[in-house]
DNA sequence: ATAGATATATGAATGATATTCATGGATTTT
DNA sequence: AAAATCCATGAATATCATTCATATATCTAT
């Protein structure tokens, strides 16, 4: 019999376009999916999926019962989300620092949404970029930090986003184009363009170029289509999550490499308080903004919750 | 965490009003339902029903959950109704016999919602009211019969939908109306007002007065409304579901009183050819007949599908 | 072509957990 | 006061979802 654990992975499933994606996504196994779909399968006479190739595609019948899941989850999300209001007073705030330039181009929709359910919370978007956020939640300035460098410490709670990869970007004409992956070694002459922040917050000059004993000239930029701009303009090289570029990308704008043999990916996490943690509003929050990610952003990975760093 | 069985419970709480009575309304034990709720009220930190004397009542988060509960299941049968649509070339006829001449009451409604989903069947009521039903199905002259007695024979299926009590109708100033209950004996010297049917077909005939040796005078009406008529004008008393008349009880238009210590109890089943049963369009219109019935029809219990007769 | 990587399917074993059983306390009815 | 009815709950049971191990199919790369 139909139940909501199906739905949920046939939401999945949609969103991620293969089972063992999906299986991920939920934290499940493959199989644990795959058996799942047969039940269903077995249960109603119809196929959901069909084999396309490596992967799968969803049937008629699958389109049916997506489209299904969508609804009922995100009822179920609204009147969850009315008894967590129910379940205490709910005013507090919520006020987000990014240590990620690139997290606006997800976070503004997201702010919109929340906005709209939890009118009593006091939202807000604190400005600049900064270099110690556990101390910023510590000291009361944030009640959320969004970053991708995790320390550890008493008291702090390391809410797992997702995990990305982070691409050089270059010119369609540049002359590393040839190339199917960049190492550190062709960073050697290049001018890296990069947003504004100290050198140890870069991945791309913490985990690849400094140990490689490669310094490349710097040249700063605020905003990510000012870094694309100049990307373009042949003024020198990039290091950006593939989300974040994907659009200039598929309008050969720029093009885009892998950096390193199995690439540099880096891990972003929302921090908060541990007692901030247990609030509804967060949890809504940490919730909606998984799903719209996975939803939104393209090449993004679940991340387990025990994962450090 | 939440699951579509917990919206079945809430569901059908919120129908029968007491946890037990909801219990059995879904085949489950009282226990069972018990623990869910718990389950559900531990979740979410919420009372969910809250003591009502010997019952429970909603809670205000209760009602959402069962408001959420309505809409969901809703939207899962209408799929599935596509689903099975999809899943064969639904062409094919439900012409409905009647045994019980109650039963109009509840099934208008029911055939015009069923006329909506399943356009392309073709629905009809077998007019007449007919001696052997099962004949009547093996001949082709009806799709389903409901009925009150199921004889069982090869090749056809007596699907239960619902146990009722059948209630002594008096005139509010029947010289009877002091006693709480009615035995054999008391219908020894009164005129027995029915539906124009054999005696063998009526429970109160079969089971109670001829075992006592009792024959009272009889008069028939076709309509349920003209007994009653009938009954209110003291010329005679009626024995009818206790569904059938809660109105007119209500309304104090006419009084009711149990028959026998343990009132006098009769089985409802719909009957079809084996090869019918499996029929999407059947399974769905037996669904819906049940659901109906259960939330709209008083004082009317759930049958156990092994149960016979 | 062939090996390697990746994707899905499936039977058997495992593990989690929903349900039942047994029971006690509470309320209403006779 | 006793009987009947209802709900709550800890412990035992049974069910069934998930994992594990493995096979097959597809795509990629050398």
């Amino acid at each position: 019999m139909l139940e909501l654990r199906h739905l949920r992975t046939l939401a999945a499933l949609q969103e991620t376009g293969s089972v063992s994606r999906a299986a991920k996504r939920i934290h499940l196994t493959q199989s644990a999916l795959s058996h799942q779909i047969k039940a269903l399968q077995d249960h109603y006479g119809l196929a959901i999926i069909r084999p396309r190739g490596q992967t799968v595609e969803l049937t008629d019948a699958g389109r049916h019962l997506v489209a299904l899941a969508g609804k009922v989850l995100e009822e179920i999300q609204a009147t969850e989300r009315n008894l967590a209001k129910m379940s205490e007073r709910v005013s507090g705030s919520l006020r987000i620092a990014l240590e990620c330039h690139t997290c606006f181009d997800w976070l503004m929709p997201l702010m919109d949404a929340f906005r709209r359910n939890w009118a009593d919370v006091e939202l807000d978007l604190v400005p600049g970029f900064h270099s110690d956020p556990v101390k910023l939640l510590e000291e009361g300035g944030a009640d959320v930090v969004i970053g991708s460098q995790s320390q550890q410490r008493r008291g702090i709670v390391h809410h797992p986003l997702f995990r990305f990869e982070i691409l050089a970007v270059l010119a369609p004409d540049h002359p590393l184009r040839g190339k199917r992956l960049l190492r550190a070694a062709d960073f050697a002459d290049v001018t890296l363009i990069t947003y504004p922040v100290p050198e140890d917050r870069i991945d791309l000059i913490l985990n690849v170029l400094k140990p490689a004993g490669i310094h490349p000239h710097r040249r700063t930029a605020e905003l990510t289509v000012a870094i694309l701009q100049l990307v373009a303009s042949r003024r020198g090289i990039a290091a950006l999550p593939s989300w974040g570029i994907k659009n200039y990308v598929d309008h050969d704008y720029v093009i885009a490499r892998r950096i390193g043999t199995h690439g540099l990916w880096s891990n972003l996490y929302a921090s908060t308080l541990a007692e901030t943690a247990s609030r509804p509003y967060l949890r809504d929050f940490l919730a909606t903004a998984r799903n719209t990610c996975f939803a939104t952003l393209d090449g993004v990975i679940p991340l387990e919750e025990k994962q450090t760093g």
